[in-house]
DNA sequence: CCAAACATGTAACGGGTTACATGATTAC
DNA sequence: GTAATCATGTAACCCGTTACATGTTTGG
């Protein structure tokens, strides 16, 4: 139950219609929290009609027409609440390691292919972070609320780090196993 | 679509009931790869249908009794399929860092508690992941499948050292922050 | 006018989560 | 014999994913 929590938290920072929400979360918000449009029209219908967000009265609601969206107290409280009560963090799922795991029993076949693509996105993800940290977060000024921000950004950048020097130490791993390839 | 793959992979590491893959998922697999026992039970109705799986012939499938399964040679071929197809990797999830972010709008209110509450569990994971690596993988031995089973190992490791760092780390910066808990 | 891009949706499906149901075995 | 535990399952709900549908504005 995340999703409307940070549609609200992307409409507290600037109301914004459902194309832009989905842009933002493309970017910024979506580096941890991921939606397509379709789940944020759903949701934002959902939010409207438990009233913790309007539409702005300026536009009429046709289909095709754009339709832009602000947070009600409501809205507020409701995500403040939210923010406050403690989670369990979720059991993480992670794909790739699976794979190794399986490849174990049946075989590497195709998999160091794999994670080299994996760690050419990885790379390139972390030098967008890094971008982002150069830009918007020179050293030595900002604010408690840019304090936040920076430390998520941090946990990006270690995380695709950590991501590139596994993947690396991997495929070192895999150039010196005996029996891969068996040709 | 990775959970019969998962399944797929434990039943040729060793022939289980359904009780006993859930609690290999509470332990090894699930490390990265979590479920429950309904959705086992779902997916193994599933496998067994496609023709992947069978129940061992022992034991008379009623209900209450247990039943285990073994993997046909058309389920090593499925998994040796899936294991050999590149994926892209899904885009992650983090509740935690939404929250932070939310907290930037909202107020850090509860936050501090729960970052704690957070490296005290990642503490112990890495110290129970440290624990299997000193036992089973002593330095200097192993064939290739034990090599490439401690570097997912290694994986979860070096992941519950980046969250106890960066933890650590957010704890030191609320620590600093001027205006937390307006009392 | 027409095509492309913009913008908002609907429908169907599958997996994950939670709550509950039921039968068999074991310990007291 | 009955309570606890083991073991297998059902049902309902929500969320994420994919494919598709429909209307509007803009550029040529």
């Amino acid at each position: 139950m995340s999703l409307p929590h940070a549609i609200l938290t992307a409409l507290l920072e600037r109301p914004s219609s459902g194309l832009e929400l989905t842009r933002r979360f493309d970017k910024s918000i979506g580096y941890f929290w991921s939606a397509t449009h379709q789940q944020i029209y759903r949701e934002l219908g959902k939010l409207e009609a438990e009233g913790h967000i309007r539409a702005l009265p300026s536009e009429q609601p046709t289909r095709g027409q754009k339709k832009s969206y602000e947070v009600l107290p409501a809205g507020r409280a409701e995500l403040a609440r939210w923010t406050a009560a403690s989670q369990d963090p979720k059991p993480h799922r992670d794909t790739l390691l699976l794979r190794l795991r399986a490849a174990a029993v049946v075989g590497t076949e195709g998999i160091e292919a794999d994670l080299r693509h994996h760690l050419a996105l990885h790379r390139r993800q972390l030098a967008e972070y890094e971008e982002i940290e150069q830009r918007d977060f020179p050293p030595g000024k900002g604010g408690p609320q840019d304090r936040l921000r920076h430390l998520v950004l941090r946990a990006g950048i270690d995380l695709e780090t950590f991501w590139t020097q596994w993947l690396t130490h991997a495929l070192e791993e895999f150039t010196e196993l005996p029996d891969r390839d068996p040709a």
